[in-house]
DNA sequence: CCAACTTTGTGAATTCTTGCACGAGGGCGG
DNA sequence: CCGCCCTCGTGCAAGAATTCACAAAGTTGG
């Protein structure tokens, strides 16, 4: 979906779509393991704490060339180092929060991100009533300093959760200020230029794709008159 | 990825895993379009609000039957009905929400819900302070209460919002009570019957996601000595 | 040092998804 | 009423992703 530009000769092992959105769970897990103490892991255990099978397990790390020792499995310290800069996110990245409603709050406020490699370092909002309040130890700015805060933060990412009327424009400023990813929380689609990446959270569909499920098994689907 | 079982002469239509995942896209765009008074629209311009291109739509609205007009376009109101139908949601879903920290507020506070076909009756919590509380009109009853709330109020979706350790246990619970669907926001595997429906949306992994890409930009991957 | 055992890494087969391209059908202007 | 124009619906081919299944490679116990 984020239209990867098929460069004929990009790079040496191109890894697939697919893959990439299961590298976060092996991420997830991988630190688990450590903090558990384990050293090694196969491709089964593995497979069975991220929630996928132990053959797409092995494929999809074989992206990143052979780490594995066979009849033993993956070292845990080297494989999480490796799924970690692929990700790269072995150094600590900067986000910025717009839109400081309930759910930008939780954001601001969610302790998972630094383990993960994330840092939020700013926040924003239009609110005079917001704006100036500290929110999980960050200053909410003012929209107008978006462009300052992005800059001077090193803001490479941003999380937006303000209404969907504002978000094409909110997108644009911060496109304008140089950031590269966009987080998506507003249930509208946002335009960008094609080197900057949009991924879209819409937490109404994720259950409208639950009720589908719910309504298959409810009955046979009742066509509309 | 939610099994689905693979019955032989199971359905007249069978509807693809990705198909589903884009008819909340469409009913968001029906619903744009409805609002705006336009009485029929064409393939590709529901595409390009939906943010896919034309022969996809059109071959995902086929899965349903004919509901366009060559030369034409579809008609918005009843195609809305239709989509509405096929994601059963024609009445409104009842959910509940397990966990009324800052994220859980912002579920039970989100507005986007109840147009979606949504609505969320209950919450609960274990922290005795947010107990009793009244969050968006809803008040927070006790974990010990979930039993009793979901079976009360015809809940068949859960929004599971409490810290990953006790995710698991909640699930459990809240299957027990009867529960079909679970949305995780929990960074954690959790186990369920084959026939509860249960969908992560793990932000973190979201960000990864973005980072790889960031990363891919940066340089060349730099692999772990 | 060898044999038995374990688990990786990967070709090949299969299944799912996308996108093209075009025929069929319906509206609309003349 | 006829012919042109537009847009749907879909067969088919190309492309991705998944899964299988097995040889290769390393470990461990005797």
């Amino acid at each position: 979906m984020p239209g990867r530009t098929p460069e004929p000769g990009e790079d040496p092992r191109e890894i697939p779509d697919a893959t990439i959105v299961r590298l976060p769970l092996y991420h997830r897990a991988l630190m688990a393991l450590d903090r558990a103490g384990e050293s090694t892991v196969s491709s089964e255990q593995l497979a069975s704490i991220a929630g996928v099978n132990a053959a797409k397990v092995r494929k999809d790390l074989s992206y990143f060339g052979s780490f594995g020792t066979r009849g033993v499995g993956y070292d845990v310290p080297q494989l999480l180092s490796e799924v970690r800069a692929h990700l790269g996110i072995q150094r600590s990245r900067n986000c910025i929060v717009v839109g400081a409603g309930h759910l930008g709050t939780a954001l601001l406020t969610f302790a998972g991100f630094a383990d993960r490699g994330f840092s939020v370092v700013a926040a924003v909002d239009v609110d005079p009533d917001r704006v100036g309040s500290r929110i999980g130890g960050i200053e909410v700015g003012h929209q107008d300093d978006l462009d300052r805060l992005v800059r001077e933060n090193d803001v490479v990412i941003a999380l937006l959760s303000t209404p969907p009327e504002a978000a094409q424009q909110v997108a644009d400023d911060l496109v304008a200020a140089g950031v590269r990813s966009i987080l998506n929380f507003a249930p509208t689609l946002i335009e960008a230029p094609e080197e900057v990446v949009v991924r879209n959270v819409d937490l109404a569909s994720e259950l409208e794709i639950l009720a589908f499920h719910e309504g298959r098994r409810d009955n046979e689907v009742a066509p509309a008159s």
